[in-house]
DNA sequence: TATTGTGAAAGGGTTCACAGCG
DNA sequence: CGCTGTGAACCCTTTCACAATA
């Protein structure tokens, strides 16, 4: 039952049914079935029900999943239940629209600091922060606790700002710059490569008739 | 050798294969083995022939692949080689800073049209572009040619941006609407899901031990 | 000799199908 | 009876290992 290992698509797929769940608790349901969870999602049943049972048995049979319970076990799951502090590094175009992005503060993550190395850009007022240097990052980072790192600087920054939140203690980073980061194993990184969505865009429209498998 | 179908993780190794090759040809390497293009990807010599194995045989044996030549292959094959005209819409910040993403024109993506609902912005100058009501969605995107959009939408209106684009012959699009699109299964759709993969940095923080696989 | 291209084996994720239980 | 939980089958992707060849 915890073979302490789950694929990333079973996790994105937790993200999914956790969305749905919120919806389905604001309506009032009380009970969910596995096929209706899988219909949403674009999955079948037997899919949800093994995702779900990474981490134990959270159905009655001949009944289904209890909404609101269900939706607390998973937001515990995923870790979402708290309040997470992010640093955004790279206070460009980017970096603002994620700062702005309201759909993260609803989900508990509160951005705690952004830096740069650009003197015209630090010292700039954010809402209530204010954009801080890069060379100070290892210790604000400490200093405010933050956990997760968002890299939104150009390629070429992005290994040396990613070792400096490696150094400062941070186990989690997001990277948006184009660049193949190399970081020590105890931390997770996740990738979002604009170019690469595209080009996958570019293959399909090129080659009709393939399948790009998931 | 021509199976008609690919991974998405190989179509992923595809470009940054070809990111690496991009780099060797400036740097002046005239041929390259599975082995590098592998050590640089973080795969393995044998994954990166197998990826290339899908499209043909561009090596020579005892040697390694041709740098040019793998390289322009690799563009033809990933539908880069030309340029391709995209629509944002959603003028809001991502939007922007996706606009203003220089990695976007230096790949050949051009961005030929901008659209929102918002009166305050629709009429708004974008650099050489001028921003669009989405009600001229369809006649601007025929008009153009566009054949990618690029939905930056918030969520409740995804959906119908979304139609709206296929009702115009769009085949290809790139939602980073937190929604889950039902399209056609002719029109390509990949999702860039932001909350998605901050939760999956909170899963891996939250369970230390647990191996989230590929 | 060095390295590709590729069948075959291994690994791991998804689907099936049914026993178990409310 | 309805729906969950799960072992087994299936299928797809990755890795292995080696024949082919520049």
């Amino acid at each position: 039952m915890n073979p302490r290992r789950i694929s990333d698509s079973a996790l994105r797929r937790l993200s999914h049914y956790l969305r749905f769940l919120e919806v389905f608790e604001e309506e009032g349901r009380e009970t969910i079935s596995s096929w209706e969870l899988a219909e949403r999602g674009g999955t079948t049943s037997a899919q949800v029900r093994k995702d779900l049972s990474h981490f134990g048995s959270f159905g009655k049979r001949g009944l289904g999943y209890p909404v609101p319970e269900l939706r607390a076990r998973l937001a515990g799951i995923l870790g979402v239940g708290r309040r997470w502090d992010v640093a955004i590094v790279g206070a460009g175009k980017l970096g603002a629209a994620l700062y702005a992005y309201d759909g993260f503060r609803r989900r508990g993550f509160h951005v705690a600091a952004v830096f740069d190395d650009d003197p015209r850009k630090i010292g700039r007022r954010w809402g209530q922060l204010e954009v801080e240097d890069v060379g100070v990052l290892g210790a604000s980072v400490r200093a405010k606790g933050v956990e997760i790192g968002i890299v939104v600087t150009p390629a070429d920054a992005a290994q040396e700002v990613a070792d400096a939140l490696v150094a400062a203690g941070i186990n989690a980073i997001l990277n948006f710059a184009p660049r193949k980061l190399v970081l020590p194993e105890s931390v997770t990184l996740r990738d979002v490569n604009l170019a690469i969505e595209l080009e996958a865009l570019c293959f399909a429209l090129t080659h009709e008739g393939w399948i790009v498998g998931r």
